[in-house]
DNA sequence: GTCTATAGGTAGATAGAC
DNA sequence: GTCTATCTACCTATAGAC
């Protein structure tokens, strides 16, 4: 082997990361395999011998993203959820969505997207309500915030002035705490 | 004129309502001059006579579509803005995008658009919020509901299973239901 | 107002050398 | 595993005829 054997894995988990952060920031359809190979320092050719196609691409990606956005809901006592849940609502995020949740980023994406490719963002979206029904008054309660925060985010991103941004993101958290109480 | 006085504006027209329901299916992005000329049964060239740019036709499909979403809030009683929160949240509403409401199928690409186009998607929010809060306690009730029901339909859409989809907007449905009493 | 023709660019994907 | 080269298709946009 002209590469050491933990190449093609490190190369995979940097062509993940990058490739979900470029998706996050301009959309998975607007992120080229050129683009993405080419940030990645590689050329588009390398690209197919670790991922079949562009969406087998998007599956790892949700896979890898939600993974991680997993883990920041789990094991949380209520106080540390609600630190969680106002960095999730904040200005910050609203203004940053490459370094954010890929839900928001990614969800009309993957609506159009394979069977398979739901399948994951399925199974990742209930793990997550479960998790969060630890905090609130059960499974419903916990698909009701889910849809709040991440409707609230998309929303504020798509909103122009600081003032609507505001009063949507301040609404939002003030309701997912009376709903953890 | 080699054409009647009311010609362009009706072309316009059946312009703007072809590009909102593909762009709602397949993606602003994904929605070709070309593809979408030739659904309205001409060519791209003439696209150009009616819109400056690409950019300029999604500020007025946002314009056009959010319009008619604020009509289906306005005016109604609890009992009639009950049953279009019902439809909103139904499985036929999931399953076709293509009819249905724009914020949930474009706010992703509105966020990455111009700020002139983010500016009419936040005066039809604001909008509907003020529409809304006639019916339950409050702005900031108003704007809780918009996120949770955006939200839910985005999330059901990239869900596989029908058992995670009907999960989740029964439980977003009983939760406006409660809001509005 | 719409046509044809075309510009210049980029898309996803494959073949074969190394 | 990555390279270069290349294919076909599509993209947004413009020019000029009718």
């Amino acid at each position: 082997m002209r590469y050491p054997p933990r190449h093609k894995e490190s190369t995979r988990a940097r062509l993940l990361e990058l490739s979900g952060t470029l998706a996050k920031k301009d959309g998975f359809a607007s992120t080229g395999v050129d683009a993405l190979m080419a940030a990645a320092g590689l050329t588009s050719g390398a690209f197919y011998s670790h991922f079949r196609s562009k969406s087998e691409l998007l599956e790892a990606i949700v896979e890898s993203e939600l993974g991680r956005s997993l883990e920041l809901l789990t094991g949380k006592t209520n106080e540390q959820l609600v630190v969680v849940l106002k960095s999730y609502l904040s200005a910050s995020h609203v203004d940053d969505p490459a370094q954010g949740c890929a839900v928001t980023s990614l969800s009309t994406e993957v609506a159009r997207s394979s069977l398979q490719t739901k399948q994951v963002f399925e199974r990742m979206m209930v793990a997550m309500k479960d998790e969060l029904s630890k905090h609130v008054s059960g499974h419903s309660a916990a698909w009701v915030m889910i849809s709040q925060m991440v409707g609230a985010v998309m929303i504020a991103r798509a909103m122009a002035s600081e003032q609507s941004r505001n009063d949507l993101l301040e609404a939002v958290m003030q309701q997912c705490q009376e709903m953890i109480r």
